[in-house]
This record gives C-alpha cells, structure tokens and sequence, in this order.
DNA sequence: TAGATTGTTAATCGATTAACAATC
DNA sequence: TAGATTGTTAATCGATTAACAATC
C-alpha cells in the first residue's frame, strides 16, 4: 500500500492564499501583481512567493511582476480549479452541513451536488440548497456518474466502511474529516483534513508565548 | 512585527493522531503501546513516531514500547490539553455552529463557554448548548474573564475590525477560520486555518493519480 | 537467551533562504 | 537611465530517515 508522495507540498498549501490576493488585485483592477506585494500581504519572503508560483508555470516581467488575469488562470490550473467538479457529502451532520454551505468551494470549481445521510430525519430535506438522500442508496445513485470527491464527514467509526462503499461507486478522491486511517485501493487519493493539528499548534504557541511574558 | 516560530511544528500536528490512537490502546486496557504499532496505524515511518514522541519527555521500554497511560499524560501536557482552556466562537454561522458541536474540542480541554453574532435573530438563541450574546458586548462581557481562545468564523471582510476587539477584550489566541490575514501584536497568537489548502493538495493528488492511470 | 524496541548519533533529503545576473 | 523585480544557481536550514548500540 504505497502512498503517493506530492512534491511541492507546501507550495501547494499556500497557492490558495496567493489566489485569494491575486484576485483581489484583479477586482481592484490592477494587471499585474509583485511576489513582493504577494509576500507582504501574508508575511512571507519574496522569495518564497516567487518560487511557489514558478511552479505553476507563469512568467513575470521584471519591474512590474506576474500578469494578475495569467497568474489566477496559471494557479488555477495548476490547482485543477479551472474545471468545475462534482462532489457529495457524506455524513449531514453539523460539518458535513456547514461545508455544503461553505460559499468558497464553488469558486474553486468544487460543486457538491449531493449529501447522504442514514437519518430518516435528514432525508429527502434540503440543507444549504443541497437534498439530503439515504446512505443506503449512495452507490445506486453514484455509480457511473461523474462524481470525483467525496468529503466524508460521517462518525469515524462508520468512516472506513463508508468509504468502501465510496469506493465500490468509483470515487476517486476523499476528503476525509474523521478520525480514522482509511484503507484504500492504490488509484484513490485520501486527504485527512484534522482540525485537532491546527488546535495543537496554536495551542503550544500559546504556551509558549506565555512563557515569554515573564 | 515578528511572527512567533514554532519548532517541531509537523511533529506537533502529528501529536494528535497519535494521542488519538494511543486512547484507543487504553480503551482495550493496554499498558503499553510500541512506536512501531503507532507508525502502522497511521503508515508513517517508526523512527518518525519515535522522534516526534521523544519532544514529549516519555520514556520507553525496550521490547515493550511506551507506558500507554503516561504517554497520554506526557502528550497532553506537551500540548497543554492537560487543563481546560475556556474559548468563544466570534460568528454563529455555518462553519462557527459546526464547531460549537463538534465534541472532540471537549476532550481536548477547549470549553466554548459563548458565541458571538450580529444576528438579532440568533442572538438569545442556544446552539448546541452554547448561548449566542451580541457582538457589540464582546468586549464587555469577556474582558477580565479568563477566556483564552477566540475562534473566528466571521465572514472575512469583518475579520480584522473583530480580532482588533478580540486583543481589546484579553484574548491570547485566535483560532482563524477566515481567508483574512490578521495583524496583532506580538503577545497574541494566531493560526489560520485554511481549509482550501487541504483541497488544492486533495486536488494536485487527484490529477497526478489520474495522470498516473494511462 | 534471543529478539523486538528504544534512544542516540549521523546521513540524507527536501524546503527555505541567500546571492546575483538578467531585464524591462 | 536607474532601480525594482524576476528567475537561476548555490548555501543554509530543518525535518526525515538510516544505522546501531543499549536494554528489557
């Protein structure tokens, strides 16, 4: 069971921070845009800017910096963000229903058509415009359709077998935002999104700041 | 304006999962736990688990692995978990209710104590048990309080004008949820939380798998 | 005992940062 | 033109991995 290895990783994470610059300058109708502008606005070196968008294939002019239309279309591409894509939620609970409503996606060509849920509640309503159909049904009703990611949202105790369904129906991507390790098939990629890392380390900060304010 | 760097930050992130896994051990009254087991759990490298462990101050056995009840209480004293932090949630919207709800925060030692809105029509309202005040009595009503933590889910045009009031009111940390990079002094921390970073790399993951698959 | 696992010290790897010539 | 900014090549830094003696 290799995992694959994405090099660039943390370029890759910070692309989405520059996009959100990027296309603010185009609202603010400007043409081109500085890494050094970039790197200002996140508190970053320039160079690190200018490197992270080399990877995406844009070239900038000296004097002036990266063309602000070629530069969101470069990273968007390189993102995989300039096709839109299908996506279902499994698992409406309180997250599963805040990412269906979570307006960002959408601009990111992430288009969540669908969400399932075992809650006899729960089915058949609507949540952040999105219906709600039963778990039960979710490889019927996938199957052979165009759905590449599936954000898995159910309790971690039911999330592997959750996700051998979301396999069985062809799903090729799963944003994972339970506890658990899913095992996977080689052809399908699994990112575990875990809030508690983030909570880890603004925790330990917070400690040590503390300690730096005798 | 010196941004705080944080060392061993992966190996921090990567406490989490292995505390949650190390808890399961406990849960089937193991009393001790190897590195090796935890590094197959989760597919990392043993030596890996090893070191990030070491940052700790456990001790292990040979032959035998780590004692399962202090390596918890070693973890979550590293992480500060070990006591309750109160915390509030600024903006009751989708993603801000989600986490109101969001049971893990508990045993982590974070305890939303209140959440913040403008919304008349949520505000006297409980969500998930936690009472909605009015934003415009942040600063009043958390001021000499010992609440550490503020979670920000405001939209991101508000978010610098409510973390402004957030360092006014005493907070130490900011949990950011918004695409808005904050400025605030040194002695107040912060950790973005970009969920979109997640999905570029989910998505750069899927091409190459797809690319991969001829 | 034999062998699995630890912790330490060293080697490797990859990401960040520095230096600087090219250029608009 | 002068100077800001790019892209490239090299140096540094930190994290991961390897090797291995110690040990229960």
């Amino acid at each position: 069971m290799a995992r694959l290895k994405i090099s660039f990783t943390p370029s890759i994470r910070r692309l989405p921070s520059y996009l959100h610059i990027i296309r603010n300058a185009q609202r603010n109708s400007q043409f081109y845009i500085s890494g050094t502008v970039i790197a200002q606005e996140l508190n970053l070196e320039p160079i690190q800017v200018r490197k992270d968008l080399a990877i995406t294939g844009i070239i900038g002019k000296p004097k002036k910096g990266y063309p602000v239309d070629a530069l969101i279309a470069a990273v968007e591409r390189y993102l995989g963000w300039d096709e839109m894509h299908d996506a279902i939620v499994v698992g409406a609970g309180n997250l599963g229903s805040a990412l269906m409503g979570y307006p960002e996606f959408r601009i990111h060509g992430l288009h969540i058509v669908a969400a399932f849920d075992t809650d006899p509640d729960k089915i058949g309503k609507k949540i952040h415009g999105v219906t709600v159909l039963n778990l039960a049904d979710l490889e019927s009703t996938i199957r052979g359709s165009k759905v590449d990611y599936a954000i898995l949202t159910v309790p971690s105790p039911q999330a592997q077998e959750t996700a051998d369904t979301l396999v069985r129906s062809g799903i090729r991507a799963i944003w994972n935002f339970t506890n658990a390790k899913l095992k996977v098939p080689d052809d399908v990629v699994v990112h575990r999104e875990d809030l508690s890392s983030g909570y880890a380390l603004l925790s330990v900060m917070l400690q040590t700041r503390k300690s730096q304010t005798p």
